[in-house]
DNA sequence: CCTTTAAATGAGCATTAGATCATCAAGATC
DNA sequence: GATCTTGATGATCTAATGCTCATTTAAAGG
């Protein structure tokens, strides 16, 4: 499939063509988007002028939907942060009608497809070393609703209670195949859930 | 134990007496430790006139010592890359007069003791985020001396062959530890190696 | 087609940050 | 104690960056 003919001169700004007026609503939101996309490459200190660049449209204009850049940068957070955890899971987790480690492996295929992502573990990343709590907050209602429901589950059905450091330990070896592609960069397999079913087996093997 | 007189009035810069003339390489060292801190902290778009107001020293004279920021930066980098592999590893995970499960366990406390350090594991991070190839290069080399030859050592001792893939699994799940800690600052257990053993005895066992 | 409104622009202000350099003075040498 | 070397300072230059605002103009309403 060729290349369509408009995007030819300079494929990273938008076909600047006479200046477009998009409701506002719209706008943000491309807006926001963008910034996503613009803060996961370079870092939060990315500079506006770049980012308006990248959208094809002058500096000025992003301070009219926002009222300051950390304004932005809260925007991102809520865009990036929203939703990251289905409210199904829990319920999963915990639906004795079918074993643990079936539970655990669907449970971890669905959340990698929600987190090995690269706008999402790079802001992750952005916002965890910046020290924003909101990493914090995560963390702790993943370990809250997710990871200590697994536990009694595993208790109950194999009878057997791992610590929840355990938990952590098999977690993180799961999040560290998206580190390892998104943050450093490394050549990981296309498909990461054999690995990953692997890793759960070893976990409930008593 | 009370707290020096001297360090009273602003405990962040050094007491700003008379300026004090020290011999070039040890002035250059000291730039390079506050450096590695400094960035640690704020990350490497940190400025230098704050770097300077730690060290207690006038800005200017960074640029004394270095040609550029980015040359502090590759200093920096120098520094905490400098030795953490230890070279006795290697041969520590080849000595088959002990066996696997205990040189592996040795390996990762010593290993653990490396890492598991609040400046280390940002600038890794922030160096990784930021692009710079010595993450892939470093990862690259624990590998292929690390790794692999675990691999090796399990399969003639066990019998069996994890994939690397396994492998960094593993070593995902220990380094997390320091990840929560030091990034995201989550509480960690204050002594990880007894999880960190349970979670090689998991990976061992057939 | 004309009017109106508000989306978008572009010039520019205030600060900040990397980098430079003439000047000062700590401390070694004689 | 006078001299000299060079480590350290402070003022400053330039470019970059967050943010503002008067002006322009796309597009909706009549």
């Amino acid at each position: 499939m060729p290349s369509l003919p408009e995007d030819s001169p300079d494929a990273a700004a938008e076909a600047d063509g006479p200046r477009r007026r998009l409701p506002p609503e719209e706008r943000r939101e491309q807006i926001i988007d963008a910034a996503v996309r613009f803060f996961a490459d370079v870092g939060l200190d990315g500079n506006t002028r770049d980012l308006a660049k990248r959208l094809g449209v002058t500096q000025s204009l992003i301070f009219r939907y926002f009222d300051s850049k950390q304004d932005l940068i809260e925007a991102v957070y809520g865009r990036v942060y929203l939703d990251r955890i289905s409210p199904g899971w829990a319920a999963l987790l915990r639906d004795r009608s079918r074993p643990v480690k079936e539970r655990m492996t669907t449970f971890y295929r669905e959340y990698g497809e929600r987190i090995f992502d690269h706008d999402w573990m790079r802001i992750f990343m952005f916002s965890g070393l910046a020290g924003a709590d909101l990493n914090r907050r995560y963390l702790d209602h993943l370990g809250r609703t997710l990871l200590l429901p697994m536990l009694d589950e595993i208790e109950a059905e194999l009878g057997f209670a791992p610590s929840p450091e355990d938990l952590w330990n098999l977690h993180g070896g799961i999040v560290y195949i998206g580190i390892r592609k998104h943050i450093y960069q490394m050549p990981v397999p296309d498909d990461p859930y054999p690995g990953i079913e692997r890793a759960i087996d070893r976990f409930l093997r008593v």
